[in-house]
DNA sequence: TTTTTTATGTTTATCGGTGAATATAAACAC
DNA sequence: GTGTTTATATTCACCGATAAACATAAAAAA
């Protein structure tokens, strides 16, 4: 599973190398979506599928419903790895997640998360001050 | 099965190029119709069939089933594609989903979505910001 | 028929995606 | 510490997809 963080350069064609860590487990094909806090999410095809499904299955007739199909679906896109390693992230991505040139690559147990690395220092700086609270939060979950 | 967001342009006779990566899935014949939020639906002939029938299965007794129906089968239409992978989108159908020149073609799984792009930035920035919500149906997809 | 309009088909140019090659840096083994 | 291997960064060149302009064919009007 995926852990661990690094620091990766988009090149000027929007490509990102993904660490050869991380490789082995995507090879099958993987899936970048939007994610939450402004960062991207890139599941394995395996894991996508899962939720693909389930998300279009939702019913056509709630807004909400379709908006979030709209969101999830529209949103993902498919990459390949080239022979170095590097994933194409289409235009719309890149916006999305306001890369940039530095980017960080987080390992997230079952799925990865790409941030620009300004965000990603402005979130972790936020974040460890309240560690404290969150830590109590997970208190009460029993963790 | 189709996901992903693409611009495209529509030539001044209302043709519009579908993306490359879509078009092996609507080789044998693809139908537009009138779709929800002023989008126009996108399936192939395989798909519509499936829909048109949970269409028509629709109760009578109900004004928005009726008016629903009506949207989509009346508004239907069995469109070709050329050598160059355009289809001709009809007067009829541009002008409902107010499509003037920048157009956006979106994978919803089982369906492409053809919306004015503007349509398009105004109703995707108005549902990321409820992002958050996204979370919470993940959560309930148990996700 | 001749002219005008509309639809359909073709061509060319531009841009973006893709692949490969080289260079730089880091990790590892000896 | 040195040499070797592997990973990352950067650059360039090519191919294919798209955009736009143009040409042809069909249809409608005069």
């Amino acid at each position: 599973m995926f852990i661990g963080e690094y620091k990766h350069n988009l090149d000027a064609k929007g490509r990102l190398a993904i660490p050869a860590k991380f490789r082995g487990l995507l090879k099958k094909g993987a899936v970048v979506t939007r994610g939450l806090d402004n960062c991207l999410f890139l599941y394995s095809k395996k894991e996508w599928a899962e939720m693909a499904k389930k998300i279009s299955s939702l019913p056509l007739n709630k807004a909400n419903d379709r908006a979030f199909a709209r969101l999830m679906l529209a949103g993902a896109m498919e990459i390949d790895f080239d022979k170095q390693g590097r994933v194409m992230i289409p235009e719309y991505l890149r916006d999305f997640a306001k890369l940039n040139k530095k980017a960080v690559i987080a390992g997230l147990y079952d799925r990865l998360e790409i941030w620009d690395e300004q965000k990603w220092n402005k979130y972790k700086t936020g974040t460890e001050k309240e560690s404290n609270a969150i830590a109590e939060a997970l208190g009460e979950l029993g963790i």
